[in-house]
DNA sequence: ATTAATTCGCAAATGTCTTGCATATTGTAT
DNA sequence: ATACAATATGCAAGACATTTGCGAATTAAT
């Protein structure tokens, strides 16, 4: 589990250090919700970096294979992605205005003790995600 | 939230039965497993009803859209669906051999009445999803 | 049996994501 | 600085799930 998405990191695994490269990663460290493809496509062509959707997938393919990202489900349309630094945390997706929230709360280890203990099953990763109403919505209705 | 996926459930609230849905919704009530358009597709073909997999997807939409359904987002891929009587369970997926396994104990009280405390995020619904190798694959490597 | 509403099949289209291949770029050794 | 090997990129083409329009077929009730 490779988690420190930095350019120093994958520098010191060898890897080469492109400006899409850069600008993606710089793009998750500060994200505070999952990015998709289509976002990053948009994102860089606005900070003036025109590169093609293929490269964008590739990147993504790359870091999730180097494993400083995870893939996340969240919606039927596309792929989201986040980096690993974030895997012990839960989303909250407003199904009104869209806005998503994480809950770093880290439950959910009783319930995983029982897994291993009555199906033998091996928990390599989890993914929790509520889906409902955020605060803001509640109130304008 | 409507669950009893039934025919004449679905015959009082005056929708119509076709072999179709009539096939679909007993493959739903008799699944332990959440199903795809293309498993559903091919079940149909394999007890000889070919039909159309627009129909298939038209009838998915509609027992979503009538509330019998709800959509799993476990692959990439492609999306899966589950009865909503179900939907109070969490599910084993082994990313070896593919199987997917419940866990019925619902869990998730005391963090789901935190989120609401601190957030105010009122929660419709919850995807808990678990990762990892299963008992059988284990034992195998 | 007639009819209105719903469903179905077919064809076409959308959108995400993948792949092959030729070209360009990066990091390193010289 | 230069040349080389490995890797990344762009472009075109394609795979696949899913959606939509429309005319034909089926269902349920009169």
């Amino acid at each position: 589990m490779n988690s420190d998405l930095t350019l120093s990191s994958l520098r010191d695994k060898g890897h080469k250090i492109t400006n899409v490269r850069k600008e993606v990663v710089g793009m998750f460290s500060q994200a505070d919700k999952p990015l998709t493809a289509q976002e990053l496509h948009k994102a860089l062509k606005t900070i003036g970096l025109s590169v093609n959707k293929t490269t964008v997938y590739r990147e993504l393919q790359f870091l999730t294979d180097q494993g400083y990202l995870v893939e996340v489900h969240l919606n039927p349309k596309e792929t989201s992605y986040e980096s690993t630094d974030l895997m012990h945390h839960h989303h909250l997706i407003c199904e009104t205005c869209g806005k998503i929230d994480n809950v770093t709360n880290c439950l959910a280890k009783e319930l995983e003790e029982d897994v291993l203990k009555k199906k033998g099953f091996e928990i390599a990763r989890r993914s929790l995600e509520f889906y409902g109403t955020c605060a803001d919505c509640s109130k304008k209705s």
